[in-house]
DNA sequence: GTTACCGGGTTCTGCCATGTAG
DNA sequence: CTACATGGCAGAACCCGGTAAC
């Protein structure tokens, strides 16, 4: 197959980003002479440490200090931001205080990305604007910005951000979808363009090298499955697709699928890790007696198990075989590995008491919630097995 | 009526490195 | 040279319930 080489070719070549021309101006109000109006030489109560030049505007971080923003660390974070002449920063609590948000949040936003009070009013009330066209409040909005402020604030480029609106609605990503991108993964709209285009681009030649025919809706299908996977690099995505493919020995056809369902999950996992679970997987189920064929079978049945670290995998491995249950069992139905060491520990011992037999049985009784997992009980108690 | 299958919900930010515009 | 904009990284589960299938 030529996936290796498509894959390949798709290395950011320069990834040149044509910035388009945005006509906003992100200049700061004229409304903030206030900065000047007060001249204060003497008090230094308001420190001004480390920051041998001296330069910053003491009124701002004066201003900034009453509302609660944790001026060092906001200096170590962006100093830049405090030596501007004119910043923003009456604008920007008025206009948050204006959407619901309330001081304190305010402050903790000021404090952890500072270079949102070089902000304009208008540029706000843009960004503000295309937010709000995904989201159905502005407690939304106000909720992801006080979680990342970073996400809301990092980019100038409000164009961009529309275009990318644009963009992934014209891959068909419905208005639900996009909502829950927004708010999971906010960064992807601070995105260049381009950087997502290349990402959906990369999806969509894996699933042409593969055979696949619609690769809009292969591409559509494991973002909406994995909604992180916009935030992550290429490189780690790529390289994520290769192992598996190769590692799996996967047919296209099976590619397809595990990809398109569960394995969607586990793209984003961070390259080295995704290899360390996988080989610790391999050697701890051949310490069970299994084979590499069976490693793989349990991987194609439930791929996100390579989202468990080592460590908790094989202690969910060895209760689960310590309580009388065969491994090949676990092969056929890996979700019980879903749940955690403490709540199977919990089930084992409850049906234990009861007697209950996984081989006559099954084990999917464990893989339940915890609702029906009661009412199973109950059902088993009254039988008297 | 039970079980099996499947997909969804939560949440994943905060820091550093680099290129570039001014 | 500096501040800004943007890309990239580490870290790594558990649970619920609708509904199709039997």
């Amino acid at each position: 197959m030529a996936l290796r080489q498509i894959l390949f070719l798709l290395r950011p070549h320069g990834s040149r980003i044509s910035r388009s021309v945005t006509v906003f101006k992100c200049f700061s109000t004229t409304k903030t002479d206030y900065n000047e109006t007060e001249t204060d030489f003497s008090g230094d109560k308001t420190d001004s440490s480390s920051h041998g030049s001296g330069s910053e505007n003491k009124s701002l971080l004066e201003n900034l200090s009453v509302l609660g923003v944790d001026v060092q660390m906001a200096q170590r974070r962006q100093p830049g931001v405090f030596r501007k002449i004119q910043t923003n920063e009456q604008g920007l609590i008025d206009f948050l205080e204006q959407k619901g948000a309330s001081l304190d949040i305010i402050a903790s936003i000021i404090s952890r990305f500072p270079r949102a009070i070089t902000r304009s009013e208008e540029h706000l009330e843009e960004r503000w604007r295309l937010w709000r066209s995904i989201f159905n409040s502005d407690a939304e909005v106000v909720k992801i910005l006080n979680r990342s402020p970073e996400s809301f604030f990092r980019s100038s480029d409000n164009g961009n951000l529309e275009k990318n609106i644009h963009y992934l609605s014209s891959l068909g990503i419905k208005p639900k979808d996009l909502h829950r991108l927004l708010t999971m993964a906010p960064r992807i709209f601070s995105n260049s363009l381009a950087l997502n285009r290349t990402m959906v681009e990369l999806l969509e030649n894996v699933c042409m090298s593969l055979g696949g025919t619609d690769s809009e809706k292969f591409a559509r299908t494991v973002i909406s499955r994995n909604v992180y996977i916009l935030i992550r690099s290429t490189k780690r995505v790529r390289s994520n697709i290769e192992f598996l493919l190769s590692a799996l020995e996967l047919s296209d056809e099976e590619a397809l699928k595990l990809l398109q369902s569960h394995g969607a999950k586990i793209l984003d996992l961070s390259h080295e890790n995704m290899k360390t679970n996988f080989r610790n997987l391999q050697l701890k189920l051949k310490s069970l007696g299994c084979s590499q064929v069976q490693a793989r079978e349990l991987i194609l049945n439930y791929a996100p198990i390579l989202f468990v670290s080592s460590d908790t995998l094989n202690q969910k491995l060895d209760c689960l075989i310590e309580g009388g249950i065969d491994i090949r069992r676990i092969i056929e139905k890996p979700k019980v590995l879903d749940y955690s060491v403490t709540t199977l520990k919990q089930r084992l011992q409850d049906l234990h008491q009861l007697g209950y037999n996984f081989k006559v049985n099954g084990i999917s009784v464990l893989d339940l919630s915890s609702k029906r997992f009661k009412c199973k009980m109950e059902k088993l108690r009254e039988l008297g097995v």
